[in-house]
DNA sequence: TGTACATCAGTGAACGCGCGTTCACTGATGTAC
DNA sequence: TGTACATCAGTGAACGCGCGTTCACTGATGTAC
């Protein structure tokens, strides 16, 4: 076809996208090549002018929904997500929008049900971006007055209800939809109720 | 061959036990019929003797998780089980042994990851399971003197915090073994730890 | 600045392979007389 | 109780299909002179 450099590096943007988006919503197993590159409006056969293999393009997803979500706990506009409270945050965090969101949502608990079966490159972007997570976290707890050590205890525990909820609460949104928003209610309740220890 | 109806039934719950294993650790979409009728003994065309299709089979597997863990929290001896303290179960539960056991661990955070994309016979099989549990943790909470309001909530959200901690750390134990331990020992500390109001 | 040519992001057919599923066939089990 | 036959859990080859990947080819872009 004959493409500039801008728009063959805006086209391999295209295509991580359309991966973000499929992998998400259907696992990255369930999603083929000739269907993704069909979605990012491409034929099949480019794809390997962008990346060597599926394994590559699962790195540069994760790598790159790791980057989006940096400053951004739960997807969204990122200068908005910095001004919320704490409460706020968790609240729409736990929210059914943002259980029904998954393709824009958390990259840690979108991946979550794949992370352990995906190539070893992808798998340090996960672990970087949950560790990325706590340390945020944990910043956070510390301003707020506790010591290093109760922050971070804190921030993995926080974060761990968090992902847990959410991932529970999706798990049983078709089966069991009462359930599903009666999970995430327990969770808001949890982390922004009556306690004051974490 | 001619096979007696017991020794059917026998082979039957071979393919089962063999794909529960199998779909565990590799993930549903990841394992394929022929390889599976191989890990329990047979040939691939014997499947449909025993199974109208792959997803009656996902169905069958889920049904049998969860109610092989009804009275186990975390699997293993069901009479052991009913006898540990809750803070014993919970140090069983976010245990290194119970995350690298995921052919045989809580068959709720075993299938997390898949049981969004699963059919609707097994997504209910799991809500039902998911509903067990809690309602099991909601019993003894209200054994220790929590309203049931109280109660269900507790364990709706130590249940998600459980679950939550487990599947982070699995995601992350080959990138970042340092940082899937501390979550664990941070959720044991969490659930186990100072507090006393959940 | 204009021309000649190498580069490389596209296309789309084709590769071998394993998928879920179907089929004709086998032969011991279990039943009917 | 013994014989004749229907049942059905096995086998293993085959089905169409989509997978990840490779390939020969195209033609505008970008470079060298």
């Amino acid at each position: 076809m004959g493409i500039s450099r801008e728009q063959a590096a805006e086209n391999r943007e295209a295509i991580v996208g359309a991966a973000e988006r499929l992998f998400r919503e259907h696992g990255v197993d369930a999603v083929g090549l000739t269907a993704l590159m069909k979605a990012a409006g491409f034929t099949q056969g480019g794809f390997y002018n962008h990346f060597k293999s599926k394994d590559a393009l699962v790195a540069a997803v994760m790598g790159r929904a790791v980057a989006a979500s940096e400053g951004a706990l739960a997807g969204g506009d990122v200068a908005r997500e910095a001004s919320m409270s704490r409460e706020a945050r968790v609240d729409r965090y736990l929210s059914v929008a943002h259980r029904d969101d998954v393709a824009c949502g958390c990259p840690m608990a979108g991946f979550a049900g794949d992370a352990p079966r995906i190539g070893d490159e992808a798998q340090a972007c996960y672990a970087k971006g949950l560790a990325d997570t706590i340390e945020r976290m944990t910043t956070a707890g510390i301003e707020q007055g506790l010591s290093p050590a109760q922050a971070t205890q804190a921030a993995m525990a926080r974060f761990a209800q968090m992902v847990g909820t959410l991932l529970l609460s999706r798990a049983v949104v078709n089966a069991d939809p009462a359930l599903s928003e009666a999970l995430l209610a327990a969770g808001r309740q949890a982390l922004n109720g009556e306690r004051a220890d974490a």
